[in-house]
DNA sequence: TTCCAAAAACTAATGTCGTTAGTTTTATAA
DNA sequence: TTATAAAACTAACGACATTAGTTTTTGGAA
């Protein structure tokens, strides 16, 4: 029931991975993967629903690895500092798979369960660690948002180059991410 | 000197523009451009350095008009306002030009040079406005990249369909400056 | 041990791109 | 009226994804 156990799909998805991290990942094609295996482009739909395939499983790959090691950093944290930890682990992940996180950016079809399931519990993740600051409801989906864009927008300028000014980034980010924390302390004492 | 004045550049990037806006900054072809026009691609290469001479110019354009706009909008205008000036007509730009936003995220390259310089502007009219916040010069370059996270985050991930939830956008982005500018005001007041 | 079915590779072919080279057309300026 | 130069064209090539159909291989059944 098995003949020719050749290629398997987690081989071929870490060679995309590679590809993606070093390279970028627009160069994530069907012809630079089958080239690192030596076999030719159309032999990689027996593993693989095309190019849509491999760009999906790089998106639930990516969207795995960043939703374990958020789910990590977090465990026996609350407050400021799980804060700090989900942004540094956030930034990390960026820094270290720059071809994954690209590929995890694009929200994922609808018909892509496992992926849209990630992605609502990566949010859930913040969500959770921003309700113990004690905000209603709305309040912690507004906060979400907004550390999600802090995250988000720090390291994606990070990635596209976008701060040429040499200034430590990593100060960058824990001194925003203090002022957006002190600001919400504030929005609470208020309610 | 001038015979067959037929195709211009700007009637070019015209329609780039719009097939980035509408169908996705990845569909700006040259065989999508050159259909428009009922010409043959290659007929294309007597007004623009091929694909990647499109991107720059649709890149040009988007920082053009970003800094045009933001530039405008903080006119008369300091503090929590101007901030929220440049967020609103930010997201506005981001909003309704779609495709031509994505064009301007990646940094230029340092040949082109009006492109850096546009960037550098841009990056200007945030620190300047942040600058009334009475922050040392450190602590504004860092306030700067905070702000420009949140819009670019709040952008992106608005683009990407990564807010999911049915929930005020425009409010969530007033929460978050607010928050931030709170935080940033307390620490002012710690210097 | 032999053989067969299925998995996994292959070749061939098509269509879409971008791009280069070389040719033809055409409007204007002399 | 004509020469020139811009701007279109055709032809061709290489990189890519994809489909269809073929060959190879191997593990398990006979």
């Amino acid at each position: 029931m098995s003949p020719r156990i050749g290629l398997d799909l987690p081989t071929i998805l870490e060679a995309a991975t590679e590809i993606a991290d070093t390279q970028g990942f627009d160069q994530v094609t069907l012809a630079a993967i089958a080239q690192k295996f030596n076999i030719r482009p159309p032999s990689l739909y027996n593993h693989v629903n095309g190019l849509q395939g491999i760009r999906q499983l790089l998106k639930l790959h990516g969207l795995t690895i960043l939703h374990s090691n958020l789910s990590q950093a977090v465990q026996g944290k609350n407050g400021d500092e799980a804060v700090h930890a989900l942004s540094d682990v956030y930034m990390a992940f960026a820094r270290m798979h720059p071809g994954l996180y690209e590929a995890t950016i694009p929200a994922p079809e609808v018909e892509d369960q496992e992926a849209v399931m990630l992605g609502e519990q990566i949010v859930r993740i913040f969500i959770e660690v921003l309700q113990t600051y004690g905000l209603d409801q709305e309040m912690s989906i507004h906060a979400t948002r907004g550390l999600r864009s802090i995250c988000h927008g720090f390291a994606s300028l990070e990635q596209q180059g976008g701060f040429g000014i040499p200034l430590d980034l990593d100060l960058s980010q824990k001194l925003v991410l203090n002022s957006f924390l002190a600001g919400l302390q504030q929005m609470k004492n208020l309610l």
